[in-house]
RNA sequence: CGGGGUGUAGCGCAGUUUGGUAGCGCAACUGGUUUGGGACCAGUGGGUCGCGGGUUCAAAUCCUGCCACCCCGACCA
C-alpha cells in the first residue's frame, strides 16, 4: 500500500505521560491512542500487528485442538453470584445496571460463562474432554493502570477452557496448553519463561505463569541457573536451613532490656540472627472485616515471611488477614511487643516455619518486657499448631531442585495456564455421567494470554535507540519501499515493480511514496519497526534498489530482481519459526 | 487507597515567585528555494490557560472546592 494513502501520524517527542519504551514507541508510531487512562484504541499499523499476535494464537489453538467461540463481554450478575464471586470480586469488576436495574458486569475472565456454556450442553463423558477459547476484550477496573497497553484496565485477552472427566485427562489437556503457549511465544518473538505460580485461595492445584523477561515488568521471577526451575518470587520455595544435630542445651532466660528487634537482640547477646526466632502477629477477619483471631507466625530471625505462603495455609483470602493491633492482642495472647516469643502464647494460632524444628537453641522472645530465652527447641519448649513453610525466597538461596544459588529478574506476564479443578463445576453444577450413569464434576482448566499486553512485551524486547524493531512474524508490514524521489517516474515504476513481485510472493509491501525529505522517510521507517526496508535511490535509473535490514546499520545495493528474491527470503524464513 | 508531581494550541515546553488580558519549538496550511538520516526563508491559521466558585478595576498568575493525567507504594482471578 502507499503510503501517501495510508492513515500514519508519527511523533517526533515523546508524549510526557509514557515512561517505558512500549509505551513511548507505540504511542509516538502513531500505533495506539490513549482514550482515557488504562484504555487505548488501536491505529491502523497497530491493530495489524494486533491481528498478527491474535492470528499466531488462533493458528496454534486451533492446532492444539482448541475451539473458538466468541462470548459476549457482558454477563449478568446472576451467574457471579452462583459461583461466589460476585461479592468476591471486589472494585476490579466494572458493574452495571440495565434500564430495568438489573446487575451487570463487564466480564473481567469467563469462567463462570464458559462453564453455563458446557453444563447445559454436556451431559456425558462421551462429549469430554472440550477445550474452548475466544479472543475478546476484558475489562478490569485496575486500582493502578499503567505503562500504556503493560496494564490497562480493557485489554484484549484469549481466555481458554478445558473440560475433562478427570484429573489425569485434566493433566493432558494442562500440559497440551503449556506446549502451545511456548509455541505462541516463541513464534511472537518473545524470551519468556515459564514459571510456578501461586494457585492462591482460588484453590486449583497447579498454575505456570508465562513471563516476558524485561526490565520494566511487573513480576519478579526467581529461577535456577543450572536447572529449570523458575517460580514467581511468592510462590518460589525457600529450601530449609538442614537440620542441626548439635546438643539441646538447658533453657534460659535472658535480660534484655530494650531489645525490641531481632538485630538488636543478637547483638545484644552476640548471636547470628540465624540463631534467633522472629515473631510476626496477625490478625485475621472474617468477610465483614470483624476480627475472628490471632496468628502468631515465627520465622527464623534473618529471614522474610511470606505472607501469601500465611494466607494459603490457613486457607482465608489476602484481605482477611493483616498485622495485628499488639495491644488488643497482648491481652488475648499474652504476647509482648517486641518480646513476643512461642513460649506461653495462648488463644491464639502458632504457625512455625518448617526449618525451625529442625534447628537446635535458638533465642526467642520470653512474653516478657525485656527478656528473651536462649536454647529454646522445639517439641521440648515449644510447639506449632501448624508447621508451614512461608519462607520468603531471597536471590542466592538454594534451588528447591537442584541446590544451586537462585537468581531473580523482572518479567512481564504474558500468559497463565491454571488447573482450576471442581471449583466451577461444583458451584454451578457441571457435571456428567460416566459410563455407568453416575454423576461426576467436570474438572476444569483456564489458561489465558494477555493479548495486548503481549505486544507491549514484544516491543520492550525489540526495539533501539531510533524506534521498534518488529519480529517479522507480527510485523504490520514486512517491507517498506522507500523511494527517495518521489516525483520521479522512474523510480516511482520501480516502487511499484517491488510492490508488486513482493506481494506476489505472499510479502506484506508499504512504499513510502509521501512527498517528504528522505530524511523524514528513513526517520519513520526505523520508528514504525518495518523489518525490511528497501530505498529505491540514486541508481533507479539502472535498477539498482538498495537493502536493509531494520536490525543492521548497512545497506546493500541490488538489482531490483535480487532485492525481491532476498527479502521474500527474509521474510519466509521469519515466518517459517 | 496512601505519598509525590503535572494540567497553557495536535506534541514538547516557557510564562505563575512579583496580577495588567498569552508566548517559543515541532506539527498543520500558503508561496518559494531545497531534496540520502527529522531542511531553509517569508507568511497564515489554531487557545473557554483542566472545571467551578471567590478576591481584585484587572486572574494562566492569588485563595478555595472539584476533576483529569502521570510516577512510587498498596492492590493485581
Amino acid at each position: 500500500m502507499k503510503m501517501s494513502k495510508m492513515y500514519i501520524r508519527t511523533l517526533r517527542e515523546a508524549p510526557a505521560e509514557a515512561v517505558v519504551p512500549s509505551h513511548i514507541l507505540m504511542l509516538r508510531a502513531g500505533m495506539i491512542r490513549k482514550i482515557v487512562s488504562g484504555i487505548y484504541g488501536f491505529m491502523p499499523l497497530g491493530y495489524r500487528v494486533l491481528r498478527k499476535v491474535e492470528n499466531i494464537v488462533r493458528e496454534e489453538m486451533d492446532a492444539a485442538g482448541g475451539q473458538e467461540i466468541l462470548m459476549s463481554a457482558l454477563q449478568p450478575a446472576e451467574l457471579w453470584q452462583e459461583s461466589g464471586r460476585w461479592g468476591d470480586y471486589g472494585p476490579e469488576m466494572w458493574r452495571i445496571k440495565d434500564r430495568n436495574g438489573r446487575e451487570f458486569c463487564l466480564g473481567p475472565t469467563h469462567e463462570e460463562i464458559f462453564t453455563d456454556i458446557i453444563r447445559n450442553e454436556v451431559s456425558s463423558y462421551r462429549q469430554l474432554p472440550v477445550n474452548l477459547y475466544q479472543i475478546q476484550h476484558k475489562y478490569r477496573d485496575e486500582a493502578r493502570p499503567r505503562f500504556g497497553l503493560m496494564r490497562s484496565r480493557e485489554f484484549v485477552m484469549k481466555d481458554a477452557y478445558s473440560f475433562d472427566r478427570d484429573e489425569e485427562s485434566l493433566n493432558e489437556s494442562y500440559q497440551n496448553m503449556y506446549d502451545t503457549y511456548t509455541r505462541i511465544f516463541n513464534r511472537c518473538g518473545l524470551e519468556f519463561r515459564p514459571v510456578e505460580a501461586d494457585t492462591g485461595a482460588i484453590g486449583g492445584s497447579a498454575s505456570h505463569e508465562f513471563q516476558a523477561l524485561t526490565e520494566n515488568g511487573e513480576s519478579t521471577i526467581a529461577f535456577c541457573e543450572k536447572c529449570d526451575y523458575a517460580a514467581t518470587d511468592e510462590s518460589a520455595v525457600c529450601v530449609d536451613a538442614p537440620a542441626s544435630n548439635e546438643e539441646m542445651l538447658p533453657l534460659e532466660k535472658k535480660s534484655t532490656p530494650g531489645t525490641k528487634t531481632i538485630e538488636a537482640v543478637a547483638n545484644y547477646l552476640d548471636l547470628p540472627q540465624s540463631r534467633t526466632i522472629k515473631a510476626l502477629l496477625y490478625e485475621t477477619y472474617d468477610e465483614e472485616g470483624s476480627v475472628t483471631g490471632y496468628v502468631a507466625a515465627f520465622i527464623r530471625g534473618d529471614r522474610q515471611a511470606n505472607e501469601t505462603k500465611l494466607i494459603n495455609a490457613l486457607g482465608i483470602n489476602e484481605y482477611q488477614l493483616a498485622f495485628a493491633n499488639e495491644e488488643k492482642m497482648a491481652a488475648v495472647t499474652g504476647c509482648v511487643g517486641g518480646f513476643t516469643g512461642p513460649k506461653g502464647l495462648h488463644d491464639c494460632k502458632i504457625i512455625v516455619d518448617s526449618e525451625l524444628p529442625g534447628l537446635r537453641n535458638l533465642c526467642a522472645g520470653a512474653n516478657e518486657a525485656d527478656c528473651h530465652y536462649i536454647n529454646m527447641n522445639y517439641g521440648r519448649d515449644y510447639e506449632a499448631d501448624m508447621i508451614v513453610n512461608f519462607k520468603l525466597v531471597g536471590e542466592g538461596d538454594v534451588c528447591p531442585e537442584c541446590g544451586a544459588p537462585l537468581k531473580f529478574k523482572r518479567g512481564m506476564e504474558v500468559g497463565q495456564v491454571f488447573k482450576l479443578g471442581t471449583k466451577y463445576s461444583k458451584a454451578m453444577g457441571a457435571v456428567y455421567k460416566d459410563e455407568n450413569m453416575k454423576e461426576h464434576e467436570i474438572v476444569m482448566g483456564c489458561y489465558g494470554i494477555g493479548v495486548t499486553r503481549t505486544l507491549s512485551a514484544i516491543v520492550e524486547q525489540h526495539h533501539d535507540d531510533n524506534g521498534i524493531i518488529w519480529p517479522v512474524s507480527v510485523a504490520p508490514y514486512h517491507v517498506i519501499v522507500t523511494v527517495v524521489k518521489q516525483k520521479d517516474e522512474e523510480a516511482m515504476d520501480l516502487a511499484d515493480r517491488l510492490e508488486k513481485e513482493l506481494s506476489a510472493k505472499g510479502v506484506e509491501v508499504m512504499v513510502d511514496d509521501r512527498d517528504e525529505r528522505p530524511g523524514v522517510k528513513f526517520k519513520d521507517a526505523d520508528l514504525l519497526g518495518i523489518p525490511v526496508r528497501i530505498t529505491v535511490g540514486k541508481k533507479a535509473a539502472e535498477g539498482i534498489v538498495e537493502y536493509r535490514l531494520r536490525t543492521d546499520d548497512q545497506s546493500v545495493e541490488l538489482p531490483v530482481g535480487e532485492a525481491v528474491a532476498k527479502a521474500a527470503a527474509f521474510i519466509s524464513e521469519g515466518l517459517s519459526h
